[in-house]
DNA sequence: TTGCTTTATCGTAAAAAAACGATTAATAAA
DNA sequence: TTTATTAATCGTTTTTTTACGATAAAGCAA
């Protein structure tokens, strides 16, 4: 029971972690692939394409909203996607620099 | 309810939501950059920086080699672990990939 | 051999994620 | 105003994940 148990994981650790979450499942990354072909906010259309309930759908579009991988407005009784670049961008950077500092190291390979 | 809906989802999409689900815990970003920062392979030294059990390390560590992410050998009483790296460079080379081809598109935002 | 260390596995409990149908709210169309 | 459409939310169930303690297996040290 060593004193580094005490501590929790970073916070680089739990931020990696919790975007990897959003792209964990294939469903999310289907979202992102129609959204970025569309170009344009897509609302039930997404429905229609995924072999889920709407409500399902809904719900993962609220995650991948409320940890700010897309953006989305209502436009009449429609509602709206796109993804938020700035976020996205700035998440694989991190993810990418999370990686290379891994590799940086590597050297030899034991096993 | 479109034809569409039949479709399940590519294995692109599972490959890559698979790979993302193994980075998804902190836990197992923290293994990983233990396992970098010794370059050798360690075991039970895992444990000790980590704030959870030994068997639930264990759980993670198996997550990971089922994976094929890390690899692992038997040392005497003792387990080794080491980055598999030709793997996790074509993981890291799929997601960027995926990111490239969605942001190739970007054009406008709309929302 | 006997005891100690190390780690995988088993069994289980708790928590989180995923999914769906039904309902609601809000707008547009008639 | 009434009806349609669209999408979010609610309630619930099922599945998966996470976690732990206890146990077992396997090798090393005495």
């Amino acid at each position: 029971m060593s004193i580094a148990k005490i501590e929790e994981f970073t916070q680089q650790e739990q931020d990696l972690a919790a975007f990897a979450k959003l792209m964990s499942h294939p469903a999310r990354i289907a979202i992102l692939k129609v959204l970025a072909a569309q170009n344009a906010c897509i609302c039930g259309e997404i429905v229609e394409v995924l072999p889920l309930a709407q409500s399902t759908v809904s719900q993962h579009l609220k995650e991948l909203k409320n940890a700010g991988l897309i953006n989305g407005t209502i436009d009449g009784p429609k509602s709206c996607y796109c993804i938020n670049w700035i976020a996205f961008e700035k998440f694989m950077a991190d993810f990418n620099a999370l990686f290379l500092s891994l590799h940086i190291q590597k050297e030899k390979t034991c096993c």
